[in-house]
DNA sequence: CAGTGGTCTAGACCACACC
DNA sequence: GTGTGGTCTAGACCACTGT
């Protein structure tokens, strides 16, 4: 059962053991050391490396080499916690990076889930996230001014849960939440320090106020390899 | 923008837009013909092909040719809606096949989550579900034979919601959920007819009752193309 | 049986990272 | 400049599907 016929199986179940029994850390030998190592052409050794990939258990930075991924990042997308709150909560160091904010009109899909026409006007920001100092979400946000008056106005580099908070006083929300697995293309891969192709996971948001209307719209495309969904819930039959 | 330099992403483009737009529902050329369409390689071509499957746009049938992906299932597992129910609400055709049950001592990992020392007793059932005909995830369902006894003398090929709701009084349930993505190996992988090594979404899941005692512990194993979590959830800041 | 995808080889050249 | 992964070629043989 544990025995595979096909070379890259075989490679790839030894250097899993490699990896989680020695726990390592750093980085693997070069693909051509490999090769020479398991007696395998190169083509059949990435088809070993793209499985462990898969895993999760390893990832490339782009023409450097093949490193072992940290412990992955463990987010509740139901719990109101701020990424800064519940990175730290979990010994990593948080940082993000504002890389455009722009006012402009909705796309078909936003203007939809929002309930605007075309003509609307949205306040947009492009960030992404890191932690211990890896690339791993880029975060496209979208507010509506009508609802949020003068948002664009303010520093929103800074805290957005806090200026919703203070500002506009949203102090209860409902969230529509979706996830699902996707391709990272450029230019979101090149923000995440990954190729064009590499898999990733899409989370998708509409906030509401209490009243239930619809006023923020999030596009979260996160490398596959840094995230846990993780979820506690009280449910009746 | 959209024009990629490479062959690979060219074919990505250029087959992405022949399936979206035309909506296609069948199966697409064989490889060594779109290599001739394309005039590139066969690894090239398979390249690009994997992209577009990591999309979830295409998929494979062993040895049997690529075919367009049908629409995703939506899955909230916040709500306790049964297989039978979501499916059939989406309009899909359901089905269950109960692969395996049997009494066992638990790993340790459902050791650790259901609070067990290693001799206790688990009742554990392997079951795989389709939808329109399509396997679509393997359930690996694990129960507690001291908070559900004689569990074992039931029919565990009916619904086990109503079990467990009926003769169990569970009415009320909390839930501990983790989805991340993984891969796909045998024997499982044969269960969902793909390949060993496929892409997948883990769903893991801890079932409590009122008390908040674990007497379930699930994984679930899905196909990461038919597959999409959705949620909608009450906050409060 | 013919045709399909699955596995695998042994090269080549390139852009870029790192020193 | 040297070494890395990224892209790509042009084959080969095999296991299996579908007829």
């Amino acid at each position: 059962m544990s025995t595979q016929s096909f070379a890259y199986a075989q490679v790839r179940e030894v250097l899993t053991k490699q990896i989680t029994e020695l726990q390592l850390t750093g980085s693997l030998p070069s693909e051509r050391e490999l090769c020479a190592t398991f007696d395998i052409a190169r083509s059949t050794l990435r088809q070993a490396l793209g499985q462990l990939e898969n895993m999760g258990l390893i990832y490339r930075k782009n023409r450097s080499g093949w490193y072992v991924c940290p412990r992955k990042l463990k987010y509740d997308p139901m719990q109101h916690a701020s990424f800064l709150q519940y990175t730290t909560a979990q010994g990593f160091q948080p940082s993000t990076v504002l890389l455009e904010q722009k006012k402009q009109k909705p796309c078909k899909e936003i203007a939809t889930a929002l309930e605007l026409d075309g003509r609307a006007s949205l306040t947009s920001i492009l960030r992404v996230r890191s932690v211990d100092g890896r690339a791993v979400v880029v975060e496209d946000l979208n507010f509506s001014n009508k609802h949020l008056p003068d948002i664009d106005k303010h520093d929103l580099s800074l805290s957005i849960s806090m200026l919703l908070k203070n500002t506009y006083q949203h102090h209860k929300v409902l969230y529509d939440i979706s996830v699902e697995s996707c391709c990272l293309f450029n230019p979101i891969a090149q923000h995440l320090d990954t190729y064009d192709g590499a898999l990733g996971l899409k989370v998708t948001r509409i906030v509401r106020d209490q009243q239930g209307t619809a006023f923020e719209f999030d596009r979260e495309f996160w490398r596959h390899d840094a995230l846990m969904i993780e979820n506690k819930a009280k449910l009746q039959f």
